[in-house]
RNA sequence: GGCGACGUAGCCAAGUGGUAAGGCGGAGCUCUGCAAAAGCUCUAUUCCCCAGUUCGAAUCUGGGCGUCGCCUCCA
């Protein structure tokens, strides 16, 4: 089903914190939606939480994309800060190094969980002079002053501070956890450029040597990337404030005209045992172990669940939960895509799907509710036979794999039918109950596949499993031998195949003309 | 102390004025050598509590209780 069938581009509506409301989206100029996310700074493994964050604005682009919009993505990594050095400094590492293994880590773990590659990552120490044009620029305008310490944004100069987060910069003070500074004129002021200590990495400047103030690097790339104003800025909702704020009153400072971005959009915090999952607080587990635990795309299933502006708490019991609900719907999807195909009912089987699609596009315009979008795709998953028996299996499964390619799930291969071939069960033996497994294919020679074999030749497939030809053609060759045995009735030999298959990680499904296989998940 | 969000079945969760989506789990049935999968059926007279507005509220207003977040580095 064509998109444009149903959809028009106007239709999405999405929540700007800049204004708290719902707003129609609609790109500034040119068709092209320029967006830019906060990154990473990567002192540190990434957890979840970034990954919830992450997805979320990657489903984003990819509606975008899907309405037809140009989109630039940037999302930056910032790349020098305090802690990565204080890291340095306890580890002995350089620094360079421990940020460059924590980025590369958390590069791999997009990859895995299906997270599209932006079109620029600009790093903060790229673009040490655009951030001292801007620094100069601020200083030249009043906005900005250096003191022994570093240079700093004067807080007081920018009238509309506070206005994104909704904060009231006389009640800011009263909080009492802003920590006076004897060098800043206001205690509000933050720094753009602060000197470096001795021993800390440093760059030459108009007024010291030193790096850039955490905030400084966004105002300064996304101008140089995306100019002003752009379409979206996004980012977690713990950025609201200080961090975007403090982007706002930066480059708006030297803005004629505001805003720096039309909208802007915040993820929902995840959270860890009711907590928030961060860095600071310690309570994460990092994201590559969670990925070698679950299925990547189960847990994009589970996020695109929840809400993305709402807080989500992660358990164990939801993630089994929707590894379970994502097989089924897979399993709905392999259905479509495996029945014969229509005859000459194209146009009433469209019109039968029409309704799905419908629903599904009309959720995602809603400010994207996924959640609501794939109670849709799970409608249509439970209406699969109805939609077979009309003939309407081929429209709906390409219906199907659109819906979950915007989502970020790949609904590839997962299983395979194998070929029923000549055999003879004498070649296939047990031994040591199941530990060691002797098969043989129909023509080699017998192979040896000790316990664990096929999971070490498990190649990632879009999340899904696909194997090495020989040991395929070897599994073939045991479920056609045990194929044979039910056909004359030795169920006790049928059995202890399917046990022993299950030993290795194979799990084999019967149907009524052969039998499916599938590498255990997990 | 200031600001904000949230509270829907055993669990997760959609739904912002018209009479409770969907998923997981659970129960039963069908199919099946067995197993699994799949299909069908059932699983909230009710949306934290109280008051109010309305013909009508989970949805709006006021109050209360609870949980969480931001105000300091944080996706």
């Amino acid at each position: 089903m064509s998109p444009s069938e149903i959809q028009q581009r106007g239709a999405l509506r999405l929540y700007n914190t800049r204004t708290r409301k719902v707003e129609p989206f609609g790109a500034l100029r040119d068709d092209r939606v320029r967006m830019y996310v906060c990154g990473l700074t990567p002192s540190a493994e990434g957890h979840l939480g970034h990954a919830r964050s992450f997805m979320f604005f990657d489903v984003l682009r990819r509606y975008l994309v899907h309405l037809g919009y140009g989109v630039t993505f940037v999302q930056n990594v910032t790349d020098i800060d305090d802690r990565s050095i204080a890291a340095a400094a306890t580890s002995g590492r350089d620094w360079r190094e421990i940020v460059e293994a924590y980025f590369q880590s958390f590069k791999r773990s997009m990859t895995r969980l299906h997270v599209l590659e932006p079109d620029h990552e600009p790093r903060a120490t790229e673009y040490i002079g655009p951030i001292q044009s801007m620094i100069e620029e601020l200083i030249v305008t009043g906005h900005a002053y250096a003191v022994a310490d570093g240079v700093y944004f004067r807080v007081k100069s920018f009238s509309r501070y506070g206005a994104l987060s909704g904060r009231n910069v006389d009640e800011l003070m009263v909080g009492a956890r802003i920590a006076a500074d004897e060098n800043k004129e206001d205690p509000l002021d933050f720094a753009l450029w602060k000197f470096a200590k001795p021993g800390e990495p440093s760059w030459e400047s108009p007024w010291g040597a030193g790096r850039p103030g955490w905030h400084i690097e966004c105002s300064a790339m996304s101008r140089a990337l995306l100019g002003e104003p752009f379409d979206i800025h996004g980012g977690g909702y713990d950025l609201v404030f200080p961090h975007h704020e403090n982007e706002i009153a930066q480059t708006e400072s030297l803005l004629p005209v505001p805003p720096m971005a039309n909208f802007w959009v915040h993820g929902g915090l995840l959270l860890f045992d009711n907590r928030k999952m961060s860095k600071s607080l310690g309570n994460f587990e990092p994201l590559y172990e969670l990925l070698d635990r679950h299925e990547p795309q189960a847990i994009r299933f589970l996020f695109l669940q929840t809400g993305y502006r709402k807080p989500m708490n992660f358990t164990e019991d939801s993630i089994e939960g929707a590894t379970t609900g994502l097989q089924r719907l897979l399993a709905a999807y392999d259905a479509l895509r495996r029945a014969p195909p229509a005859g000459q009912h194209d146009e009433a089987a469209r019109a039968a799907l029409k309704p799905f699609a419908a629903r599904f596009y009309a959720a995602l315009d809603d400010d994207l509710n996924t959640a609501g979008a794939i109670s849709v795709l799970f409608d249509l998953g439970s209406g699969a036979s109805g939609l077979i028996q009309s003939g309407a299996a081929s429209p709906a499964a390409a219906f199907l794999h659109e819906a979950m390619a915007l989502l970020g799930i790949s609904p590839s291969e997962r299983s395979h039918k194998p070929v029923i071939v000549e055999y003879d069960t004498s070649l296939v033996t047990l031994e040591g109950a199941g530990t060691m497994f002797r098969i043989a294919a129909p023509k080699d020679a017998a192979q040896h596949l000790p316990v664990g074999t096929l999971e070490a030749l498990r190649v990632d497939v879009g999340g899904f499993v696909a194997l090495d030809g020989d040991v395929k053609a070897a599994v073939n060759a045991v479920i056609a031998a045990r194929q044979r045995a039910k056909l004359e009735k030795d169920f006790g030999l049928a059995d202890r195949l399917r046990i022993a298959l299950k030993s290795i990680g194979v799990v084999v499904t019967d149907e009524k003309d052969g039998a499916t296989w599938t590498v255990a998940g997990g």
